[in-house]
DNA sequence: CTATAGATGCCCT
DNA sequence: GGGCATCTATAGC
């Protein structure tokens, strides 16, 4: 499911993005997911309904934006990390005065949370609801080449797994650096 | 371009 | 109280 969010557009009022770098998250076997351990006040969307939108909060400061995939109930979901900014630059700019250049107004999961205006009053919002603050969109166009896969960022448990996706030379993707990289 | 330090608050053990 | 699915500024090359 993760890489085939890839080139998919992710919404937001005005501001939206195309999806270029997505990591997999798993429920009971991934050490690294935050549903390893079962639903908590925190991950519970993750066990809800695929096609929701999980957001969370970490180190403090930062929100993460996340598309729930698989069986309900699994707690698998799909981490976006990167966007290619599409429409409402402007206002991604002015949310965003750290990004000196376009190309860090969404290189990164939280970069492309503040950039599209997304926090914890989304957590759980249908992104397939065409009325829904947050949604998910095909405009019908397809990455012109296959994911590169590689292992996970930031993790610190099964991070042998390889269930990074992102699409190469794509100047929007994150500064983040696996420990293995695996062109297939 | 790379490398590093520090920020910062909440969830869960 | 430990540990974050991170980012920014700064220093150095």
């Amino acid at each position: 499911m993760a890489p085939a969010l890839l080139g998919l557009v992710l919404a937001a009022g005005d501001r939206a993005g195309r999806i270029v770098e997505v990591e997999a998250y798993l429920g009971a076997d991934d050490p690294a997911s935050h549903a390893h351990r079962g639903p908590t006040p925190r991950n519970a969307t993750m066990f809800d309904r695929p096609g929701l939108l999980y957001v969370y909060f970490t180190y403090g400061m930062h929100w993460c934006t996340n598309v729930v995939a698989g069986p309900e109930g699994d707690g698998g979901a799909v981490l976006i990390r990167a966007l290619a900014p599409l429409a409402g630059v402007d206002a991604m700019r002015e949310v965003r005065p750290a990004a000196r250049r376009d190309r860090d107004l969404c290189n990164g999961p939280a970069k492309l949370a503040q950039a599209l205006g997304i926090d914890g009053s989304h957590d759980g919002v249908d992104l397939c609801d065409p009325d829904s603050p947050v949604r998910l969109l095909d405009d019908g166009r397809r990455p012109g080449a296959e994911p590169v896969v590689t292992t996970r960022v930031g993790i610190s448990r099964a991070t042998d797994r390889p269930w990074r996706w992102y699409l190469p030379d794509d100047p929007h993707v994150s500064r983040g650096r696996p420990s293995t990289v695996d062109r297939t």
